[in-house]
DNA sequence: CGGGACGTTGACCTGGATCAAAAATTGTGG
DNA sequence: CCACAATTTTTGATCCAGGTCAACGTCCCG
């Protein structure tokens, strides 16, 4: 666990003030969703900015012929929709994954205060920075790594951002996420993500029921797998 | 070609004034590289934003055991290396993939110049952004596009993103990168790369002779194959 | 004109897809 | 609290898109 920081140290505050201030500008009654209720409709004009403040959520896109891709998937704490500031509509739905609450800032508003707040303009910046990182991470995962490895990156990486979020996550952890919801996300198919599940679990690395991912024995095997797939930093 | 504009049109002038501010600021004499030189090397802390000038760069990452994705492709007059201005290293090089040619600024200079001109504060943003919304349609391809639609997005987005940057590249386009290249990008093989190029060619779609990519009679059947996984906009 | 990088092709193999069906789990209304 | 329907998970059998291996052709370039 390597406790380098990702953000260059000088801006560390810098970055924090602004998301203080970003979020103080949050309507203060948060608007909470029912798992599968869209937050953000594919293709349509939309006009804010959101914080999580329970719940997960995804970035979806749903092909004409059924195929479906997750893009990414927000955690409490985390901002989506930044990319709202500056592009009328985009290609991706976002949506619950599970009941979930968030607040919410219209666009013009960001714009206005990071015009007058240097801070808030660099967390935006930040937060778009490190979205972008882990998208790189995703496309070395989708173009190069197998099943094995894809679905060791993503247990592994949850547990990591949940650790980071301050969630008791080293051991175990609540997914919400359904075997067809995983398998969208890691480009495979639920049939196979369930057989590299099951192999998972024989090998005593991880076990998945009912929604709990519980590290096993040898976890150590799944770090291994997940290891050239890795970020330098934790994730 | 639709011609909507990505942007909201309302901050399309501040974006543009941004992007002059900081061109503007960058070193006057730009730096030369020989095809495979590195600009940016993996995991080693870096300091400087670069605007490609001439020539073909990628971002790419090496696995241990050789496998190797090439994440992004910066093509003249788009911007690399923002990141740096947040993030000490990155898990990527960036190389040169043609002689080609940069200017750089150091990312101190770029935060303090952000810091005086909101401009180039949202200008930095909006690149991030174009990025990741970029980032995102090559996650939905390398998840659920078969080898035929990735091919076929990948030779009209370098069509498509040519023509924006003002190339006369509608009917053909210079195509600088090895087979290999091409299969690191897309994540297949440069066998499989050259099987479904070949049958492109004898399906009178597209033909690549020598990194010349020419689109022939029926580039209609390129498009439809690539139109699913395409943006909403052109790109 | 010889050598190294790159492109092309064939023969064969395999990781993951597809198809189909059963078990387990979750949710619902009565 | 139970019966039943819907959703999700699990498993088996079979298939195929794309990978692997290996050889040969082609184009530079010095």
């Amino acid at each position: 666990m390597s406790e380098d920081p990702i953000s260059r140290p000088e801006i560390e505050d810098l970055l924090k003030r602004g998301e203080a201030a970003l979020l103080a500008a949050m309507s203060p009654t948060p608007r909470v969703l029912q798992r599968g209720e869209i937050l953000v409709q594919t293709g349509e004009p939309h006009e804010f900015v959101y914080a999580v403040e329970s719940g997960w959520f995804a970035r979806t896109r749903t092909i004409s012929d059924g195929r479906r891709q997750i893009i990414i998937i927000f955690l409490p704490g985390e901002f989506c929709g930044i990319k709202t500031i500056f592009m009328t509509r985009q290609p991706d739905a976002i949506e619950a994954l599970t009941q979930a609450s968030t607040r919410r800032i219209h666009y013009q508003e960001v714009l206005a205060l990071a015009a007058q707040d240097f801070a808030v303009a660099m967390h935006l910046a930040w937060q778009l920075a490190l979205d972008e990182r882990h998208l790189h991470n995703w496309n070395v995962r989708l173009g190069r790594a197998n099943a094995e490895e894809r679905l060791a990156a993503l247990l592994l990486e949850f547990r990591n951002r949940l650790v980071k979020l301050g969630v008791n996550a080293g051991e175990s952890y609540v997914l919400p996420l359904t075997q067809q919801q995983i398998a969208d996300h890691v480009g495979l198919t639920t049939v196979h993500v369930n057989r590299v599940l099951r192999r998972f679990r024989e090998l005593n690395m991880v076990s998945i029921q009912r929604g709990e991912v519980v590290f096993l024995n040898d976890v150590g095997s799944l770090e291994a797998l997940a290891r050239p797939v890795q970020d330098l930093v934790g994730e």
